[in-house]
DNA sequence: CATTGTGAAGCGTTTCACAGCC
DNA sequence: GGCTGTGAAACGCTTCACAATG
């Protein structure tokens, strides 16, 4: 067992852009780019510099004044703040529309994330084989779990089977909920959840829209990780 | 032509969460309930009591001392700031898995977003249906967004195209972009950008799980719109 | 001497706490 | 009496500005 040190505690604010950093920096190693400095990361990333010195900080002093930040040693540290360093299975539930393009969608697997399983409640879709892998029956989702190591589960269902859903991956031993369903999960205290909510956001945009009529200008703030207008 | 009065500004982080409230007072009226208090409307949404009357103050003072909000006019009140008072067409830009699964989605079209139109580049995907719409050429866009006044657009292609996605939309007329795409996009100042980002989310996720491991608890903030772990 | 790392100021958001009102 | 509306305090995040330094 290694030895867990001490972990510095990192805003939410930067665990949400790091990710960013991380596919950016990724980038830059295959393009060969040896350093980089918060400049250079900043423009990239689209965002200012001060704050990408600042994220990095939290990680640690790994940065040299007058040249930069080593691009392959960042990636190295990022991907071990973020947990990285090994696979985390997820098992969707739902294999409908959204299920089935999620577990179709490769780069789950790629980075990181492959799919162990996909079930569902409906038995008119069992069986079927997305992605290379057989849609089972929600009964299953305890033994999938518990088999592959599940700690991340993704709930894509219909709205109204989608606290079913979540109860059922918390009762199977799931700690980490993405959530496709336009509905507020309710989960024991210590599951974390995230929500991705289509209709949410193309009503921000309307938001926005709107009030362009007739004003010249906005900057639109986006989730948790900064994106906005910009040039 | 209605005069526009004067708008206040409502805080981004309100914005983000208005979207909330509206879905479920629109359940809450299915279910016919006519009045609402800030504090059971905080329970269904998943945030503090004191924040939604915060939040639906910057509508105006429309609750009543002693009762509550009535539940209709609220729907109406957020509808209008939200700019939902008439359907946003958009235009999906990718006709690849999550392009159809987008597509094929009709949740959109409910909910005031009808697919205008779905555009790819490869020739090999014109022509086929999905979800009653045809795919068309990517250089029809410029058509379909003037004549069917679409300015908001999705993102739905490949990392390495979306840049020329976004750009494309720009150049069409789009103002607002809806980003699937693991890719910062470049907008020219006034376009408004949000993004969607799976293997972000997954990461994040990650991170807390990560934790998790030999500490007892985590709470986890999400997309701006404050949905976190929860009982 | 370019660039990091970071105190401190600034700003937006959340929460408290209570006066105001039905 | 119960619940809203809102100043004010608290908090967290961003940005500034500059000393530290390879």
């Amino acid at each position: 067992m290694p030895v867990e040190r001490v972990r510095r505690r990192i805003p939410e604010a930067t665990v949400a852009r790091l990710p960013v950093y991380l596919r950016i920096l990724v980038e830059q190693a295959n393009l060969e780019v040896e350093n980089i400095s918060s400049e250079g990361l900043a423009e990239l990333a689209g965002v200012n510099a001060a704050k990408v010195r600042k994220d990095l900080s939290y990680l640690g002093s790994y940065g040299t004044r007058g040249v930069g930040y080593e691009v392959a040693f960042l990636v190295y540290q990022i991907r071990r703040e973020l947990g990285l360093t090994h696979d985390w299975p997820v098992v969707i539930v739902g294999a409908g529309n959204l299920g089935q393009a999620l577990a179709g969608y490769g780069g789950f697997g790629e980075r990181g994330f492959p799919v162990a399983g996909v079930v569902d409640i409906d038995p008119a879709k069992l069986d079927s084989v997305i992605g290379g892998v057989r849609v089972r029956h929600i009964d299953d989702l305890g033994q999938i779990v518990q088999s592959r190591q599940v700690s991340i589960g993704v709930v894509a269902t219909p709205p109204a089977a989608a606290q079913d859903a979540a109860d059922r991956l918390v009762r199977a031993g799931v700690t980490s909920i993405l959530n496709f369903a336009p509905v507020v999960l309710g989960v024991p205290h210590g599951v974390s959840v995230r929500k991705v909510d289509l209709a949410v956001e193309l009503q921000i945009l309307s938001y926005y829209e709107q009030r362009r009529v007739g004003v010249g200008f906005h900057a639109i703030g986006s989730n948790d990780s900064g994106r906005g207008a910009s040039a």
